[in-house]
RNA sequence: GGGCCCGUAGCUCAGCUUGGUGGAGCGCCCGGCUGAUAACCGGGAGGUCGGGGGUUCGAAUCCCCCCGGGCCCA
């Protein structure tokens, strides 16, 4: 036969032990291996994909700890629900932050140095082995937190077949046609030699610049200007069109003889700016009248690259980037130095020029200008050159925010470069029908989603650098034929091998025959933007294509979660990977979440000082209680990081400790053995607080069940924390604590534990996803050892279905209502100074409404146990009504306006009739009377009413009743209090002598002569209490434990022995 | 400048979808308990529900505008 062995009231209770213990426990018994393999046999499939974070440094943030947190709180609870898990995670690998890094760590300062000092091929291991150090720190993290994914087996985006798998996508999108090759205008660095990609550009300084009117000639119109405005004079040999607002007033003003086309808007400040203040307007046009305008370029004749643009110099109408808070309202448009110009131009099918070379110099087909640097030596032989042609109306500086390299602090220049696409626009509709079909938490995720696709764009996915997956494209060298390898095997039938790592600079060595003319095709040098690496991990972490099974087993992915940072970014980039891959979505469900900020709502950084190392944190905080608390933050608002709430937490769980401590001692002092006596035997036996508490459970258990389901983690959490906190320990562990302390062994006592038993075990099971550590060893300690099949691990057990015949709504409301009441009867005894140990004779319970008088007559014997009463007495309200006295005060402001003369008398009536108005008022709103023949009527706003008990009774308004407690007390009451108080005093002295809670003892006592009287007409009940087996009325022999004690100013020794 | 989210007691947040006299925990003050005890229990004070309009008999809740914070874009 088991029973429960008491193993938790003997630990000394420190949650980093139970910790310890449980994760020397779960890798000495390889219980992930266990959880694998049970779920592993289990026919529903889920598919979980990892997002991978990106391993660039080795300790992980709090927002990454939440993160996986929230993961494997779902995939435990869909393991125990039932369902085969695949839960590899991943790490993401590639990218310009590590090569940065990197760079930092061996003093490189411009990119060409990764060529020129230590080589590609170094640079690119030196990439590897400081990821492959940060993925193992980060692991370890993981598992720290309780984290159960494969660790042995993580997807990682730099792997040869992860690489493989990528080349396979940009294959089928050049099979769709999607694949091309065009300009984009991006910032450049000068100094690193480098594109910054847009979240790169995020340094701006105060930088003083020219800010000069330049007039363009209007062709065939000598004398007539367009004039335009600008900071970068650098950028005017790149000019190819001017815009113009379709919606502006433009006017014509004649200044010293010349005419000049301006923005009406602009013109009075324009000519201040200028000094100028003998002007004309001879002519108002719209924006519309100027398009098509020509006009001849001023630099025509000393830049090479304008020869190619004369048909194109004309003005064009946009209503993007021309404002009228600034410039002319005519905008000087270079479609190689600037985006929006880049855009209209596109639009109008205008060529782009870009002027600047790779290190901002000039490029040859500057001409004059070839070879000045852009900022500096061009800015100013430009100028010149404008001034000595008479077409620079006028020049000053400006100083403006401009944006700097975030590395070496270099301004940059905004540079048309040649980079390969992924043409998505045309994929648009494809991808909104899919996306209609992912089912988001929360809701307004899809709308963010959804407007986010309306903006789509063409995806540039090549990059200049080197620690990336490499384009799969070849170039031949005498034919200019391009290919796009898919595969290895690809690679190898094209008459190139198969490198040892895929990676530059030994891809690059890899040189194909070209099909159409037999040439030598070359490698494109460009790596893929890292966004495409972690969009395509929903198949390359199944090792797909290479083998097919997995991913067609597993697909679609079931489940998926990450920041709402990511809904533009892994959410969408794996969406278009799957529909350029596969036509469709790749996951159907998301889940969002949030930031982990500061407790002020900011971001965390380390320059800010608020950043939380991973390793003070979990030096600080266990690991449950991190897990907690995290998992009842709303999952999709953002987590303001507090150590005080973390404190707080910490609390709770002292609680629910004792709890199941609780539980363990009296059970396991009376062997209670929960495979003999169950659930069913004692069915009969269940008291009305057992039968409320097995339907709280169930509810528990159905509401849990909702909230997982839905994916609402946190108010599965929530409902954990206040079902074992307030329904529990705070009331029914209260309730019950005197059915437990019997010594026989009674029904009662064995429905209790059993109860107890069933409530604690389910809750475990519910808690194990949340908090795997404490579940884990209260199982190990207090269920496992009391049954003979229980599985190894809490982990192992099934998620408990509700059991609906235990359901009783009406009793849990009843039950609310007796708490309520409860309450107020509790604050009724405060306000008398009776203490909660000295019982009552009675409470009087009084409500109206029949219901609720039902409810009191049902749990009257749970109300007398919670408010010490001996009894309960339900009654209708007019019970009460009949004890109650009145007093009703006049409000002489009101009454005196209302009844002038006849205050007096008025005043005379209220003290005489008190309870007569006073009923009237508060039953009927007024009370009417006759006063010197006329009809007076009292309304609320005339009186102050107050009510008065008699001072036997001390009441309490509730919300469904009144509850009064009688406070008379007969001297046999009296006497029954002072036994309690010296059992109270026996008890403390027992603890402090160290004795067991079973051991006997015998007991002296003497002194105040009321005291001892009492103790002896109450002596069974002392005895039984405090365990003794024999009461000395006398005073103690020197040679037992013995204290003087002060009651209620009474003194009394009391001594003890153990026997 | 745009899209989405958040703004409720000193603090952290429920409540808002489906309008009906504002809740919890912590903190604070007061009291109690001492057989779960480096715990625990009760009572009390504390709120212009970010601000302003509107709809309605009635708005924390629905609509509009504004302010502050967050994320993502521009």
């Amino acid at each position: 036969m088991l029973r429960v062995v008491d193993l938790l009231s003997g630990f000394k209770y420190d949650q980093f032990v139970v910790e310890s213990w449980v994760k020397g426990f779960w890798a000495r018994n390889r219980v992930y291996d266990l959880v694998k393999a049970k779920s592993s046999t289990l026919h529903r499939k889920f598919y979980f994909l990892d997002g991978p974070p990106y391993a660039s440094a080795k300790s992980i943030h709090v927002g990454t700890a939440w993160n996986k947190v929230i993961k494997d709180i779902v995939l435990r609870y869909y393991r125990m629900s039932g369902y085969n898990v695949w839960d590899k995670p991943g790490y993401d690998t590639h990218g310009l932050p590590i090569e940065v890094k990197i760079e930092q760590s061996l003093g490189l300062q411009v990119k060409k140095d990764i060529y020129e000092k230590v080589g590609v091929e170094s640079f690119i291991m030196q990439c590897k082995a400081f990821v492959d150090e940060n993925m193992k720190a980060m692991s370890e993290q993981f598992k720290e937190l309780g984290v159960f994914m494969d660790w042995g087996d993580a997807y990682v985006t730099y792997k040869n077949d992860y690489i493989e798998a990528g080349w396979w996508l940009i294959k089928k999108a050049h099979e769709k046609g999607l694949l091309y090759r065009g300009y984009r205008v991006l910032h450049w660095c000068p100094r690193c030699e480098t594109t910054l990609a847009d979240y790169e550009v995020s340094e701006y300084r105060e930088l003083e610049d020219p800010s000069i009117y330049v007039k363009f000639p209007v062709r065939g119109r000598p004398g007539e200007y367009l004039l335009i405005w600008t900071t970068t004079p650098w950028t005017l040999p790149a000019n190819v069109f001017i815009m113009a607002h379709p919606d502006f007033n433009y006017v014509k003003v004649k200044v010293k003889g010349e005419t000049l086309i301006m923005a009406k808007a602009r013109l009075k400040a324009v000519m201040e700016e200028a000094g100028v203040g003998d002007y004309e307007v001879v002519g108002e046009l719209k924006g519309v009248d100027l398009e098509g305008l020509e006009y001849d370029h001023p630099l025509e004749d000393l830049v090479d690259a304008q020869k190619n643009l004369i048909g194109y110099h004309k003005v064009v109408l946009a209503s993007e980037g021309v404002v009228e808070y600034e410039g002319t309202g005519l905008v000087h448009s270079a479609p190689g130095h600037g985006v929006i110009d880049y855009d209209v131009g596109l639009r109008l099918g205008f060529p782009v020029v870009s002027l600047v070379d790779d290190s901002g110099r000039m490029s040859e087909d500057a001409g004059a200008y070839k070879g000045l640097y852009f900022r500096t030596e061009a800015n100013k032989a430009i100028m010149e050159d404008l001034e000595r042609k008479g077409v620079l109306f006028h020049k000053s500086t400006v100083v403006h925010r401009y944006p700097v390299c975030w590395r070496c602090k270099t301004p940059l220049a905004l540079r048309a470069t040649n980079q390969w696409f992924i043409g998505v626009t045309k994929l648009k509709d494809e991808l909104i029908r899919e996306a209609e079909n992912i089912d988001w938490r929360p809701e307004w995720a899809k709308t963010r989603f959804m407007n986010m696709l309306q903006e789509l764009r063409d995806w540039v996915i090549s990059r200049q650098r080197f620690w990336g997956i490499p384009l799969p494209i070849w170039t031949c060298r005498v034919c200019g034929y391009t290919h796009v390898v898919g595969s290895v095997k690809e690679l190898e039938e094209m008459g190139g091998y198969r490198p040892g790592d895929l990676h530059r600079p030994w891809i690059d060595k890899v040189t194909l025959k070209c099909p159409k003319c037999g040439g030598v095709m070359e490698r494109v040098p460009d790596v893929l933007d890292v966004w495409f690496d972690s969009g395509v991990s929903f198949y390359a972490s199944l090792g797909y294509p290479m083998r097919r099974d997995l991913y067609e087993s597993l697909e679609p992915a079931d489940f998926i979660v990450e920041g709402h940072d990511q809904i533009r970014g892994w959410f969408f980039s794996l969406l278009r990977s799957g529909v350029i891959g596969f036509g469709k979505t790749p996951y159907r469900r998301v889940l969002v979440h949030g930031f982990a900020l500061d407790e002020q709502g900011r971001e965390m950084h380390k320059s800010l000082g608020n950043y939380v190392e991973f390793e003070e944190l979990i030096s600080r905080v266990p690991r449950d209680v991190f897990r907690f608390w995290v998992s009842s933050n709303t999952t999709w608002e953002d987590l303001k990081f507090s150590w005080k709430a973390l404190d707080y937490t910490f609390r709770d769980f002292t609680v629910i400790w004792n709890t199941f401590v609780f539980a363990s001692t009296y059970m396991g002092l009376d062997g209670f053995d929960p495979e003999v006596v169950t659930l069913e035997s004692v069915r009969g036996y269940l008291e009305v607080e057992d039968k409320w508490m097995l339907s709280r459970v169930n509810n528990l258990v159905k509401k849990y069940s909702e909230a997982m389901g839905d994916l609402r983690v946190h108010d599965a959490s929530r409902a954990l924390r206040s079902f074992i906190l307030d329904d529990v320990s705070r009331f029914y562990v209260r309730l019950v604590r005197r059915r437990v302390w019997e010594e026989a062994d009674t029904p009662s006592k064995r429905a209790a534990y059993v109860t107890l038993y069933y409530v604690l075990k389910t809750w475990l099971s519910l808690a194990a996803p949340i908090i795997p550590f404490t579940t884990e060893y209260l199982y190990q300690h207090l269920f496992k050892p009391a049954e003979k099949n229980a599985p190894e691990s809490v982990h192992l057990l099934d998620m408990p279905s509700a059991d609906e015949s235990f359901i009783d709504e009406r009793l849990e409301r009843d039950m609310d209502i007796a708490r309520s009441v409860i309450d107020a009867a509790l604050a009724a005894r405060a306000a008398a100074g009776l203490k909660l140990r000295r019982p009552v004779r009675r409470v009087i319970v009084a409500a109206k409404d029949p219901e609720v008088l039902e409810a009191f007559s049902r749990l009257s014997e749970v109300i007398g146990e919670m408010v010490n009463a001996k009894s309960v007495e339900v009654k209708g309200l007019e019970f009460l009504e009949e004890l109650r006295v009145y007093t009703v005060k006049p409000r002489m402001g009101e009454v005196g306006r209302d009844f002038k003369k006849l205050t007096p008398l008025i005043v005379e009536l209220m003290e005489s009739k008190a309870g007569e108005i006073a009923r009237s008022i508060t039953s009927k709103g007024y009370y009417e009377a006759q006063v010197e023949g006329a009809t007076v009527r009292l309304e609320p706003r005339h009186v102050e009413i107050e009510v008065e008990y008699p001072s036997w009774l001390s009441a309490r308004e509730s919300e469904l009743a009144t509850v009064a407690v009688d406070t008379q007390i007969s001297p046999e009451e009296e006497a029954e209090g002072y036994a309690k108080e010296v059992v109270r005093r026996v008890q403390h002295m027992r603890k402090e002598a160290k004795l067991m809670i079973d051991d006997r003892i015998e007991v002296w006592i003497t002194g105040d002569e009321g005291i001892v009287k009492a103790v002896e007409a109450f002596e069974d009940y002392v005895k039984g209490e405090t365990r003794a087996v024999k009461i000395n009325y006398e005073e103690p022999p020197s040679t037992v434990y013995s204290k003087e004690w002060d009651i209620e100013d009474k003194v009394i020794t009391i001594g003890l022995r153990k026997v």
